[in-house]
RNA sequence: GGGGAUAUACCAGAGUGGCCAAAUGGGACAGACUGUAAAUCUGUUGUUUCGACUUCGGAGGUUCGAAUCCUCCUGUCCCCA
């Protein structure tokens, strides 16, 4: 019989976390997280990561498993999480994979591309060149050696065109002849879960979440991590408006608020991406038990 | 009691006779997404059967034409008493 990989998706704080957990005690198996800031041990409170008392006792992956001085990408957690997943499964024939990053949670159930490691001094002359002659000089230098994805980025978006220049100079192809965009043979069968709930309920439960994050001294955590703002890992929703607070930007005040909304705004992008790029059966947080019946009826039928 | 200022779309705020359904910013809503992804980027935001129609505190007036000028009313703010 074919493993189980379960697969719990939605926006944060729709109580993700606290399901995982309940579902990881029922079919007595471990989490797997795909959420791009709870890699990071040196963020806890921020990310809504959870406590060794909330975990009960189930084991969890790729949480802690990095610091934020290191790099870290998701063609790495592709192979690492993979890895520990077919692992996991000479144990057991059912595992928990939770996160609110599309991106990382796609890469389990479809892959990505297969690309070299870049060094990073690249990207360092790119984002120079960028900042010295502006977005038009990534647009034609991309037009020069990519037309093909020069016709399909959004050519405002500089993130993108640096990440696709970048691949074009190392490896001297086009960054498009690398993305064959080819959905991976996994060997386990993939159970989608999409949790979600009202939008109300969700951005209240977003506001009381961060007042909570407040309470339990999200601001001393930010205040340790503030000598290292500029680190990509801490570009982060309760980090980078306290670091602003902190550098007397705004007022605490000022930085839940940006906080919560913020927050309502990712929530937003989250759904965007499991709405439109992936094929789950949504659930309320609630609906335990209708979670358990679907995931046996499909088990059945695979 | 006297004097002055102000009233614009969800909010802030430009506009001071036609080029105004009304700049800009914020918010909200929607979308994109293959190594920064809690990131980065985009679109919409009076109604509409897309021809138009109703808006700029309220009521009148001037004008070919008003958010813009005049009169009165209402609200808010400031100064003097």
């Amino acid at each position: 019989m074919k493993h189980h990989l379960i697969v719990i998706a939605g926006p944060t704080a729709v109580g993700k976390t606290a399901l995982s957990i309940e579902l990881a005690k029922f079919y007595e198996c471990p989490v797997i997280s795909a959420d791009s800031r709870q890699f990071f041990k040196e963020m806890s409170i921020g990310t809504a990561k959870p406590t060794p008392e909330e975990m009960q006792g189930v084991p969890h992956y790729f949480i802690d498993n990095i610091s934020i001085h290191d790099a870290y990408n998701v063609g790495q957690y592709e192979r690492e999480a993979i890895d520990c997943i077919e692992n996991l499964f000479k144990t057991h024939s059912h595992l928990i994979l939770v996160g609110g990053s599309g991106l990382y949670i796609n890469a389990i159930l479809n892959g990505v591309d297969e690309f070299e490691e870049i060094p990073s001094e690249i990207r360092e002359s790119l984002i120079k060149a960028y900042n010295e002659k502006g977005i038009t000089y990534l647009q034609e230098e991309l037009k020069q050696r990519d037309e093909v994805y020069y016709n399909q980025v959004d050519l405002n978006n500089p993130q993108r065109m640096m990440r696709a220049l970048e691949v074009c100079m190392h490896s001297g192809k086009p960054y498009s002849s690398f993305r064959t965009k080819e959905k991976k043979e996994r060997s386990f069968n993939t159970i989608n879960l999409l949790i979600n709930t009202e939008r109300e309920i969700l951005y209240n439960r977003i506001n009381q979440r961060v007042d909570k994050m407040i309470e339990d001294g999200l601001l001393d955590e930010v205040k340790q991590l503030h000598p290292y703002k500029q680190l990509n890992a801490l570009n982060t929703v309760g980090y980078k408006e306290l670091f602003d607070f902190l550098d007397h930007k705004i007022s605490l005040q000022q930085a839940t608020d940006l906080i919560k909304q913020n927050s309502r705004r990712y929530a937003k992008r989250q759904l965007t991406w499991f709405n439109h790029q992936g094929d789950f059966e949504s659930f309320a947080s609630t609906d335990l038990e209708k979670i358990k019946a679907y995931i046996d009826i499909v088990i059945q039928h695979s």
